[in-house]
DNA sequence: GCAAATGTCGCCGTTTGA
DNA sequence: CGGATCAAACGGCGACAT
């Protein structure tokens, strides 16, 4: 029995090197992917050389990703894209192109899987490996996985290799791009201990601010803090958790299969509309979204049985309704029915600047058995004598 | 006037069925 | 038959992730 030898693999700045794939000439200067997410216009050769820049931007949209470049000049994931063009106006801006980065994430995926059959998708751009029965020292391993992913894909990326997917998700990130991170546990002191807390994953923004109340900042502190006082300020269950991660133990399992458990659709307007006044462009944008999520769920084979919205309105407060059908259903009739008896029970008294629909509950339809199966009217039948 | 889209999970209070 | 009980399901929300 092999020890465990997980390998987490992050490609550098994703969408922005695939975004340089296409347009080489653009390499070496700052690049942001972001701002209008729907029906990325493609550029076409003609108007190379004229890419719009991010001081010509006017909007609420916000980074997506962007070139190392870029983010020497501060520009980071997350930012509104207004205050990225404050900081880099120069940079030239560019919008997702999801159906690309899909393309380049499976070509990526097969690649390692050549090497290391066994791996955990996690998002587009990540995966952890299973390395634990491949045959070779982790350093060889690391550098031949990177020259696989370039030579499929012209891309590079930075890998951790460690005991367990925790570590290798830190080290992974230790040294961009391109870098690769070999660390086994008594190294954890020398080299885990120093960073920030918010370095492991799992310890996000709220927790990295209660531990700073503290006095903990690094993981070292939170490896030496008595177990007594973590369990107090955070609970039996996260305390513990918190106790092992800050001393590299994590005995998590890859996970090669996994079933989605919901599917969504959500919009950010592009000024925030009123319940009454916008009562029409709200009510179609519902209705596509339900449509959406219908098309998204027939497409993946799945019915619903829980239907949700959400609501953010002009104040960033968001809330959630939920409604259970008597019966699965992939139906865009019943899914805005579903959704539109929600929304009735929100009250609207506040401008709103998003809405969302989500289908969770999710079951399998075989496709096989799939024009056997009722797919409408479950919701209209009522029994009158109840 | 700003803070995207999509998804998972955990906690907790309430509802419901046996 | 009314009431107590308890577990599962439901619903809302927050935290976290890419």
């Amino acid at each position: 029995m092999n020890p465990t030898r997980i390998a987490h693999l992050d490609m550098d700045a994703f969408y922005a090197s695939v975004e340089l794939l296409r347009y080489p000439e653009l390499r070496g200067r700052p690049v942001v992917i972001g701002g209008r997410q729907a029906g990325a216009p493609m550029l076409r050769r003609a108007d190379i050389g004229r890419f719009p820049q991010l001081r010509d931007y006017a909007g609420r949209g916000v980074v997506t990703t962007c070139t190392y470049e870029a983010r020497a000049l501060g520009v980071s994931s997350g930012i509104g894209l207004m205050k990225a063009a404050k900081l880099a106006p120069a940079a030239i801006l560019l919008p997702a192109d999801f159906e690309a980065y899909r393309h380049y994430s499976a070509r990526f995926k097969a690649a390692v899987s050549e090497i290391a059959p066994r791996i955990e998708n996690r998002g587009i751009d990540e995966i952890f490996i299973d390395l634990t029965d491949v045959p070779g020292d982790a350093l060889t391993l690391g550098h031949r996985i990177q020259h696989a992913v370039r030579d499929a894909t012209g891309l590079s990326c930075s890998i951790g290799i460690t005991p367990n997917k925790l570590l290798s998700k830190i080290c992974s990130d230790l040294q961009k791009p391109n870098g690769l991170t070999v660390l086994d546990l008594d190294e954890v002191p020398a080299r885990i201990w120093p960073l920030s807390v918010a370095k492991i994953n799992g310890i996000g923004p709220k927790a990295t601010a209660r531990l700073a109340h503290l006095g903990i900042a690094t993981i070292a502190d939170l490896a030496q803090a008595d177990p007594a006082m973590l369990q107090r300020h955070f609970g039996p269950a996260y305390a513990s958790w918190l106790h092992r991660a800050a001393h590299g133990q994590d005995d998590a399992a890859l996970i090669t299969h996994s079933e989605p458990k919901s599917i969504s659709r959500e919009t950010t307007f592009e000024r925030d509309l009123h319940p009454r006044h916008d009562r029409g462009m709200l009510s179609d944008i519902f209705t596509r979204l339900c449509m959406s999520v219908a098309e998204d769920l027939r497409h993946k084979g799945y019915c619903a049985r829980t239907i949700g919205i959400k609501l953010r309105f002009d104040d960033f407060c968001a809330v959630t309704r939920n409604l259970s059908l008597p019966s699965a259903s992939a139906e865009p009739a019943v899914i805005r029915g579903a959704a539109g008896a929600c929304l009735r029970r929100v009250r609207l008294d506040r401008r709103l600047r998003l809405l969302g629909v989500r289908a969770s509950g999710l079951c399998a339809v075989e496709s096989a058995t799939h024009a056997h199966l009722p797919v409408q009217g479950e919701l209209a039948i009522g029994r009158a004598g109840h």
